[in-house]
DNA sequence: GTAATAGTGTCTTTCAGACAGTATGAC
DNA sequence: GTCATACTGTCTGAAAGACACTATTAC
């Protein structure tokens, strides 16, 4: 075999908050383009994968502690420019970090924050969701399924991935979605669907956007991560608006209260809030909820 | 900073297959001791990591096909005795890989499967687990809380883990029971138990069969994943019995068959199959479920 | 008073667990 | 017939969705 050229070994980092019912992700601009948070593994710095991240965070956006959740290692060929002009394969560890929006000193580095939606605007069924999906998605499924010879496995995968013809929407799959999309774009009559439809990331960070979406809509169903994302005492309302801003859709208020309050997930504080309207009871996480339940999460459907 | 020695990346992949209702993971011997099938990543040779998987798998086990799913990304500093001998950093990509176990060409290569509860005794509560958990693990998790400054810490955690005073059992929660009986192993009074309570494998590879054991008792819950392991004709009785021996846990056999059947994942091929009882009829995994529900897996909690 | 938000009670349907009992084969 | 396994029906309680309703603030 030929001298191996050994692959370089990076973190890419997805910094999630929730601000005025909107999910926010942590982005750095390169060439215009927005990048995650990014950085070489370092073997002699770093003992772990997850202090790399830690580092990689901290370096770039004075993120100090936090949740922290490694998610999927990327490294397709030719995922980062540089391999192609000659160089190594890039390998990367994506990792989903939690925060509440104002744990990060952003504008002092350099990063912005940007509502994750911007890049895939039809995850939302509270916004534009519907015109998109039926006006300018459906069309172009209907179109590449017809195109292609292997009818049955692309008809399929567009039927469960955007729940078409009766399928149920499934709002974790969100890489499905994007991946259907992705390659759609690249055949004939795809339009360049992909880079119309939403806006674009640096390499294939936009990818990596959609598994950590997919993932975090996922784990709120069944771990109490949604409480990392909010301050210590929130009220009802804003929990079920934060829930709401992840998954993408709209829950039914009264039965929220009840599940949340019932599974004893949270406990009320004592003290209010004032609103615009009758003032809210305020609650906190409740941890022992760990040992009660197998799967504290907050139930959506 | 000082000349960076690049990281090693490679594959471990956990190959699982169900016979006589004992799940079975496919071992290589290093020196005696049971490691997975592992290869180094070439980027010269895949194009993607999970060719790279696939590649290995056809190397080592003759197995060319089938369901295949990244696990996690393994790179902590010495988990490889090669990089304590100098060497670089050794970070290992893990697979999960389901398979009929008559598909791997396994003596033929010097493999061997072993029934993955030889690693794990405390996983099976169709078994030994009531014996070993009471007189040996839940004395020792005793000590070790007990030992501990930080009490209320240790003490929450194995309570989660295992289940103690009252909370309920976690069949998914593997790597964390792992982690409790290794860190209480490597404190004075822990008396080597990770070494003694089962048996041990190369490398960090228990820890990685760990993952890979958590993983699956989830996935089974929400993804039709266990019919990647059974023939493509069944009775309810295999089916029952194959997930029961994933899940380390036995069912009631007519809710398993109700909710089963009423699911709409599985559907009767017309045929039976001769028992030492009254015949059953067999069934065939309905790939159309995956269209009608957004999460079709078998119901169990 | 109205508007706005917070919060409660109840009805209905669905679903999961327990259990009793029947069916069909081998011997 | 007995034994073993396969399979069905029904009862019960828990949980989830829909909805009507009440409570407390600001103005």
């Amino acid at each position: 075999m030929a001298e191996e050229i050994p692959a370089r070994l990076g973190i890419d980092a997805v910094v999630v908050g929730v601000c005025d019912e909107r999910p926010q992700v942590l982005t750095f601009a390169t060439d215009g383009r927005p990048r995650l948070p990014s950085g070489a593994f370092a073997p002699a710095l770093d003992r772990t994968l997850e202090l790399a991240a830690r580092r990689v965070l901290s370096d770039q956006a004075g993120l100090r502690e936090g949740y922290l959740e490694q998610l999927y290692t990327f490294g397709d060929r030719h995922r980062d420019p540089r391999e192609v002009a000659g160089g190594p394969r890039f390998v990367s560890v994506g990792y989903l970090a939690l925060t509440g929006i104002d744990d990060v000193n952003c504008a002092a580095l350099g990063g912005a924050w940007h509502d994750w939606y911007r890049f895939f605007p039809w995850e939302d069924a509270r916004g534009s969701r519907p015109e998109i999906l039926d006006r300018i998605i459906v069309p172009l499924l209907r179109r590449w399924t017809a195109a292609a010879r292997d009818d049955a496995g692309r008809a399929f995968r567009a039927r469960v991935a955007f729940g078409l013809d009766g399928a149920p929407w499934n709002n974790e799959a969100v890489l499905e979605r994007y991946e259907c999309l992705y390659e759609l774009s690249t055949t004939s009559g795809g339009a360049d669907a992909i880079a119309t439809l939403g806006e674009a990331m640096d390499l294939d960070h936009r990818r990596i956007l959609a598994t950590a979406i997919g993932r975090l809509r996922g784990k709120i169903k069944y771990r109490p991560v949604v409480f990392e994302l909010i301050g210590e005492a929130f009220t009802l309302s804003e929990l079920q608006s934060t829930v709401e801003a992840l998954a993408g859709m709209e829950l039914h208020a009264p039965n929220f209260r009840r599940l949340v309050a019932e599974s004893g997930i949270v406990e009320r504080t004592g003290a209010q809030r004032r609103t615009s309207g009758r003032p809210a009871e305020t609650y906190r996480f409740r941890p022992d909820v760990l040992a009660e339940r197998p799967d504290p999460g907050i139930g959506i459907r």
